[in-house]
DNA sequence: TACCTTATATAAATGCACGATATATCCTCT
DNA sequence: AGAGGATATATCGTGCATTTATATAAGGTA
């Protein structure tokens, strides 16, 4: 069977390792409990106009997100009906729509995130110090990997 | 403001930071184009019977999946004509259901795993060496911290 | 103006989730 | 053994979210 394969280095990055241990990394991340009672898309909207720090036109959102437009319209009149976002219209096009995030609406990814960090930090507290600087180290770069596939989304 | 404390010494690892990384590295991730036309809820239980190794009771299901019992059941009657799951008799108790996953169901989880390999790896190819092990150097960690959270699951 | 394209909204149908409840089996106590 | 209660799953009716198809409105071009 041959399950390590000894062909890398074992200082190199086996991919199919770390997507193995992203996965079971997230299985537990996604179940951390929460306290609002938002639908997935929701959620994805609002932490995609809260990353992009600033309105999107809601035609564009249907390409992040992976929702039909006029479900897209239904989600952003929900939101808006809760005070999240705003419909602003575009000054630059008069058919356009422009969906600003509101200051409750930042409030929830800013909580999720402080929700989020209590739960991850006892548990971080008990890793060894050798485990916790591994993880340090490795932040910038996941952040960077990040950066790379959000560059070129589609290929 | 002071926003990057440096109370911390610089080799130890800043939770809100991590939190900060994931997020950004999820925002990504989560997004990574999928060919299976699946609902959230649906991969989630896959995944569930694909890790645990094993059959599993539709009420124990009822507590790893975030959905309701009756949910449950007509989500499992779907896989079950989906041909990814199926259901059998617990030989120990006449009252419970078994949730076997098929060989088709396990394939479901195993290209998804592929699907994100192969979108990851171009990526990686593009960290520097530092960087690629860094991250190689945090998967113990990582998956560590999965099992951790595993663990003890409600706080 | 007439025409085509793009941006958003509305409408009808479908699907997926829930709560309440029914049915079958297990367990315990006498 | 048999009654009563608890547990496991299934069914029914309802509500909300999402989809496809289509309508409305604005931009752009000849």
């Amino acid at each position: 069977m041959d399950p390590t394969p000894d062909a890398l280095p074992d200082d190199d990055l086996d991919v199919d390792a770390f997507t193995t241990a992203i996965e079971s990394f997230n299985r537990f991340y996604i179940r951390l409990p929460t306290l609002e009672k938002l639908s997935f898309t929701t959620l994805s909207v609002l932490d995609t106009l809260a990353s992009a720090g600033g309105p999107i036109r809601l035609t564009d959102l249907t390409r992040t997100e992976q929702v039909s437009q006029p479900g897209l319209t239904q989600l952003v009149t929900r939101l808006e009906r809760d005070g999240l976002v705003e419909r602003r219209p575009d000054p630059s096009d008069g058919r356009a729509v422009l969906v600003h995030l509101t200051e409750a609406g930042r409030q929830v990814g800013r909580s999720r995130h402080a929700d989020r960090t209590r739960h991850l930090a006892p548990l971080i507290a008990r890793l060894s110090p050798e485990q916790r600087r591994a993880i340090a180290g490795a932040l910038p770069a996941l952040t960077r990997l990040a950066e790379l596939g959000r560059a070129r989304p589609s290929g």
